[in-house]
Order: C-alpha cells, then structure tokens, then sequence
DNA sequence: TTAAATATACCTGTAAATGGGTACAAAAAA
DNA sequence: TTTTTTGTACCCATTTACAGGTATATTTAA
C-alpha cells in the first residue's frame, strides 16, 4: 500500500481548519498530519516531521505567511507550498512564488477546485485558483503592482503621512530638513507610482504597508 | 421532537461555509437550512423561508453584512443574527449590534465557543467571542472609531480621491462645481476626524470603506 | 408636515503639496 | 574596490488642499 500524503494546515482561524481538513479527509490518500494557528510552531514541527504539503494562510499571528514559506522552503525543500488566502494583491502573489510557494489559492474557492490544485501540485505543478489566475493576468488592472521596496527612512516617513503629519511635522519629528523629507516624499509617490498623497496611501494600505 | 433549529449561512468563503457546516451538524439539533455565498441571494430565500439563525459574514461580493443585518432585521424581526467576521474595528462591532445583531465573532474563534455563542444566542443572549470582548472593553486602543455615516455622494468622492483624482477632476467626472467637491471633502474630513488626505484614507482604508 | 439631513455652490486667504531639477557624503552591494 | 543605493539637503514655480465661513434647494425622516 503507498503511504499516505501527509497534510499540513497553517492557519489562524479553527473553522478553516475544520473546513479544509473534512474536505481533504473525503481522500483516503490524504492525511493531516499536524494544522497549526501561528507560524512558529509549525516551524518547531517541521524541524522534526515531514510532510508533503502545507496550505498555508498569509495572515498569521506572529510572522507572514511569505516569510514562513521562505524559511520553510530552507529548512525542507521538497515540501509543497500552497498558499492559502484571502489576499487578491498580486504582489502577494508574486512573493510567494518567488519565495517558493507551488501555487497560489483564495479562500473562496470551491471544493473540488481546491481538491484537483492539491492534486496538481503534488503532481509537481504550478497552481493557482480561478480568481488568482486574473489577477496574474491582468497586471493593466490590478496594476502595475510590484511591492515597492522601501527604505527605513521611506518606510518610517510613510506612517508619519498615514498618520496626518505634515512635511514640517515630520521633519521635526525625525530632526530631518523639511526638504529632506519632501525628497523621502516624493520619492515614495514615484516607487508608488502615485499621484498625490492619496494615492499612495489606498495602495501603500492595499499592500500591508500600514 | 422538538424542531430542529434552522442556521442558514451566509460567506463567500466555501471553506468557511463547509467547516461551519461541519461544526453544527456535529449535534442533531441543528440543521443547516441554506447557506450563500452573497448577500441579494440571502435576502431572497429569507422572504419566503424562515430560520432561527443566520451566521453573517460582513465581507460578500455585493452588499455588507452590516446592511444585510439591517434589512434581514426588518424582514425578519424574529431572526437571530451573529456576525461571523474577520474585522476587528470597534465600529463594524458596534454597528452590527446597532443594526440588531445578536452577537459578532471573530472567525479565530474555536470551535468550542462558538458553539456556545450559538446555544447563547438562542436563549436570547447577546454574545462576543473573546477577542471582540477585548475590542469592546478596550476603546482607549481601538480610539474615537466611531464610523462615520457617509451618504452616496460621499462615498462616491472618497474613491475618487483615494484613487489619485484631484478636486477639479472629481467636479468634471461628476458635472458638479469645484467648489461642491470641495464642500464634500471637507465634510469627509470632518467625519473622519483627520487631519488631511492621507490620514482620511487611512482611516477609511482601515474601517473597510475602500 | 415640520424638522433634519443632503447636495449643491460660493468666497477668501494661507498653508501645503507637487514636479522638475541638482548635489554630495555615507553606507551597502557588486 | 568600484558601483549603486540610501539619506541628506537645496531651489523654483505652480498647483492643490485646507480652514473658516455662508447660503439654498431638495430630499428624507420624525
């Protein structure tokens, strides 16, 4: 008899445990080998267990879901990586393949999708469901999202102009010129690609920035 | 026999849908009415069938599940309602309740409470799982977030402003003076208590409005 | 059917942001 | 070690936002 595929489940809330866990059950070749609401113990687990697969949830209690998948793909390589989440920002998207995730599945997709991704992906291939597909299509729409990378400065600057602080403010705050912190702005609204402060914060909020 | 207590669900999450599912049929007095993964569906089956209780998610495809609760409330007074959500705003409690929720759980919940909170709310209780009792208990951290209720036009302008448009543009594209657009800014900025753009759609990025 | 809320429009300043640059020292990466 | 990135600072001109009003017709709700 072959062994079973063994499962893990990382995610935050217990009825999507409970739901995935009754779906993959209705196989007998599956098995859930552990399921974990926060990230650090899945790593205790995985130093010292093996599985074949992980569905794993981006919003975790203590890190996200792109770095456990970074430092998970180190520890054992040959575990499949499926992402499991309700964020549509294609730079999600792009950052778990790139930190090697073998796929990429909203929460709202169906059962039998979710069962026929498993079983690609085990099969070795890259899969994403119907939803993400679009967004990985339509970069035109979902924009020209690549995660900006910000400095500190840029990053500490952001918070202060989420927060309603003015230029002058801010270059109080930091013991910054008040031109210094005009550059740090500006060149936020161009990594952005933003037209105005408004802008840049809907999409700096949009990709988990604040 | 007593009749069995009819739960219909409403979340656009299958997963989520299945491991509720699973949850409650666990005892046999319950019964799993209907469930839909969007609001207007909901309202159908709602005016021509009756169920004890509804499990309210607050994000669907078409209309919030705070409105939602507002019109079920009015069609069926007799309905309990628990909101089953992942927002952890002070507001979006407070206003489910306001709208005549009987309780909001947050969908960490385990799944011994929330077989608790169901049982409660039946009995006439208003119930919170533990986390939403911290939001509630804790308005010093969650602040002044009061919602604001924004009408139409408002809520029209402030997408417009998040995605990058400026003042004359937002009059042009709605055939209405600068100074009109002006008016509603102010007002937006007013009820949101900031201080300028930025933190208007921090805010309003935070309590779900974009 | 009144009263309140909404949508509309205007005025006057001042403050702030934006867009286009340049420049250079320090730190990090190649 | 050279190159690139980051953080710092500056200038100029124009546009936009913000704060403080007032005012009125139209809806909506009490």
């Amino acid at each position: 008899m072959l062994r079973k595929t063994r499962i893990a489940i990382v995610d935050d809330h217990p009825v999507v445990i409970e739901g995935l866990q009754k779906l993959l059950l209705i196989f007998d070749k599956f098995e859930l080998a552990a399921s974990f609401n926060n990230g650090y113990d899945f790593i205790k687990y995985i130093q010292k267990n093996a599985v074949e697969l992980v569905l794993l949830d981006i919003n975790l209690p203590d890190l996200s879901g792109i770095d456990l998948c970074k430092e998970l793909k180190a520890i054992a390589p040959e575990t499949i990586v499926l992402a499991f989440s309700n964020h549509t920002e294609r730079s999600m998207v792009m950052n778990m393949i790139q930190n090697g995730a073998s796929g990429y599945l909203l929460k709202n997709i169906s059962s039998a999708e979710l069962l026929n991704c498993i079983n690609d992906a085990l099969n070795g291939q890259i899969v994403f469901s119907e939803d993400v597909r679009a967004i990985i299509l339509k970069p035109a729409l979902n924009g020209n999202c690549e995660m900006p990378k910000l400095t500190k400065r840029e990053k500490e600057i952001l918070l202060l102009i989420s927060d309603g602080k003015i230029t002058l403010e801010i270059a109080k705050m930091l013991f910054l010129s008040k031109l210094t912190v005009e550059t740090h702005r500006k060149n936020l609204l161009h990594k952005f690609k933003a037209n105005n402060v408004a802008e840049l914060i809907k999409i700096a909020s949009k990709e988990g920035f604040l």
